[in-house]
DNA sequence: AATGAATGAGCATTCATTCAT
DNA sequence: CATGAATGAATGCTCATTCAT
């Protein structure tokens, strides 16, 4: 079953102790490599093992690290989650901000072709790692960073809006994000090819934007 | 930390003895009773406290029977959620069947739009319960239930394959889904308003299935 | 150090969240066992090893009981040493209310001494075990068994007014307390002598009622 | 509960080379401010989050000086706590000989009225500091200073034998102060008036001295 | 069949102390 | 001398599951 044994309960009120942030800037080199083997440990017995084999003693082995050095740099267990959401997120961020600036010049069509590719590319990196992150971003209630992309989207969409048959808004660029995620989702989960794969999603999201109804 | 205690034992004792679906078919009323109790306490337990709050000492305790009758009718605690699961399912695919069903003669728009309904009805009765379901679905492999939904879905797009602009197959049916359920999911996590929901929904699909590229 | 690793901290605000008293009432014979065997354990261990060695895992060791069977009766750790606490103050209510009932006839000074024989008595049962309970109670702020035994003592002081060259009330009474349980612990600690200490006692009692300044 | 951590080691590593007494004498005005800083921080701990809060890497924190340095100066985490015991106490033994000193001239209550007042004085300073301080002090073994505590008391009992009920003797002298130190503990526990409690300290102490039984 | 007492591996987290830099 | 990164034993507590009654 999937069970919180976290301390710091989340969905029932008691209080989170810590902040689940980065409890010490590591300052000298040696801790930044000590913090890197914690998140590549961590990424990946979430990759081999996913959420029940995550327990900080296993990350700590993993990593060559001792416990008490996991908890110098990370408060809590969730915090380690949350450092690599937030890595992932900024990758993603990353990827689609420059698929969305290469080339302004562009049609629309294939300037969302890079955007949906970026979106794949990134995912597959570490398919199963980022399934993983993907739920417990829920859990953790961590949803800054989908701002961003809707906001770079939006912006996107905004650029071209003659050329499509709906009105640009956050709710399409929410909706256009939405559908990607759940066809990039269905791809790690069903393993189908990633090219098949982002023809579809290509095929939904420009029906979405230039059917009119 | 989403942790799964399960032990599925390792050698060292008390090994795993069944495959994690129901124990036993309950004959007597009796029976019957005791699992509905366990099934029912659990859905409330997952509905208020979620995932961790989910133990097979709590949901017995709140269904007013003894953790071993619990063990009795199900091998161990993911086959209650399996059951869950399963009734879920059920309950969703008797209801797009039945819109699907419902009024044959009429054209694909509405016909589409009542499965929508569905969809969206079924889910917003128990949302927080079903959202967990669903994420726990993934974990338990359980996929059973798709292809009944997908097979329906095809069956609908084939008797109007004339109006649409995409060829039905399989595929095209599984997109459907897909895109349905990110949105419906989309729905219940950000608890924006159902109707509104809906014709996102519905725009979404009727651009993929009308678009001509 | 002392040092509190009971996650449900005391001093610093953060929650119970456990009431720290009975978590379930032993029903069948093989119970009432196990809360003895739990108890006797904690204080031998409180006696042969004092606050440090009094852990969980010790206990249950030492009790010839699983870890679990312990959580089952007992919340916490806490918990333990409040029962244990509560029983000895029992034991001391029970003993006080002896030595005053048992001849009321008598003048005050016997009676007085009956009472200091019996705390004397109560505490030289379990020496080391009654310091550190006395100890632990302050921490665990239950101060509810000395209102008892003060007004025992008032009762008996009122019994007696027309002797004593002080006014009975709760202060007196009090300081009474205060000063018999610091020269028990004195005896306690330095090992003197029970019968001399008792006599200092004694001593000191009666220049505080019988003094007239 | 209250959990003695500090590991006298056992064998397996790290075995504790030194007693638990200062390490080294700082000579250097810099040592000095170290040392010193690092008892106020210890002090301020104890007072706002008792002993649970009381670790060397909070010490060491709120004293502005590195883990590391601690250790310099203090060779375990004990050394900082009997340090502070020695430094009260100190100021303790030099404010009831200063009653004692003042005037020689006077007669007997008011001399030790002021003995009083010292004592109450003292303890009232940081109360809740001297609190955790006296419970440790007794953990700690340490039942030096009570001595010249007692000699002082004996000297100034000898000097006015003439005016007592009672010959002067160790004991007698310990008996005041346990009692005294009763009173006062029950003041800062009970947090009643000072002068209230001096009052109620005074007849005790008075009734033991000048009563003929 | 029902009960519920018992089990114990497992996990998150702390903190005294060391030692390389 | 100072620093602070690293260590890891220790501990409180949970919960899935078994089994004697």
């Amino acid at each position: 079953m999937l069970r919180n044994k976290t301390r710091i309960r989340d969905g029932r009120g008691r209080p989170r102790k810590h902040s689940a942030t980065a409890r010490k800037v590591p300052i000298q080199a040696r801790s930044q490599e000590t913090v890197n083997s914690i998140l590549e440990a961590s990424a990946r017995i979430l990759e081999t093992d996913g959420l029940p084999g995550f327990n900080t003693n296993a990350v700590a082995r993993r990593a060559g690290v001792s416990i008490g050095s996991l908890y110098q740099y990370f408060p809590n267990k969730d915090a380690i989650l949350l450092e690599l959401i937030r890595s992932f997120e900024e990758a993603l961020d990353t990827a689609v901000e420059q698929a969305i600036e290469s080339d302004k010049e562009e049609r629309f069509t294939p300037r969302l072709r890079k955007v949906v590719r970026a979106l794949f590319a990134v995912h597959h990196r570490r398919p199963a790692l980022h399934r993983v992150l993907e739920i417990e971003e829920e859990r953790l209630g961590n949803h800054a960073g989908d701002s961003t992309l809707s906001d770079m989207v939006l912006q996107l969409l905004q650029e071209h809006s003659a050329e499509l048959m709906i009105h640009p808004s956050q709710i399409v660029a929410q909706d256009i994000i939405i559908i990607s995620k759940a066809l990039v989702d269905a791809s790690l989960l069903s393993g189908a090819a990633r090219n098949d794969m982002e023809k579809r999603t290509m095929r939904a999201l420009c029906g979405y934007l230039f059917y009119a109804d």
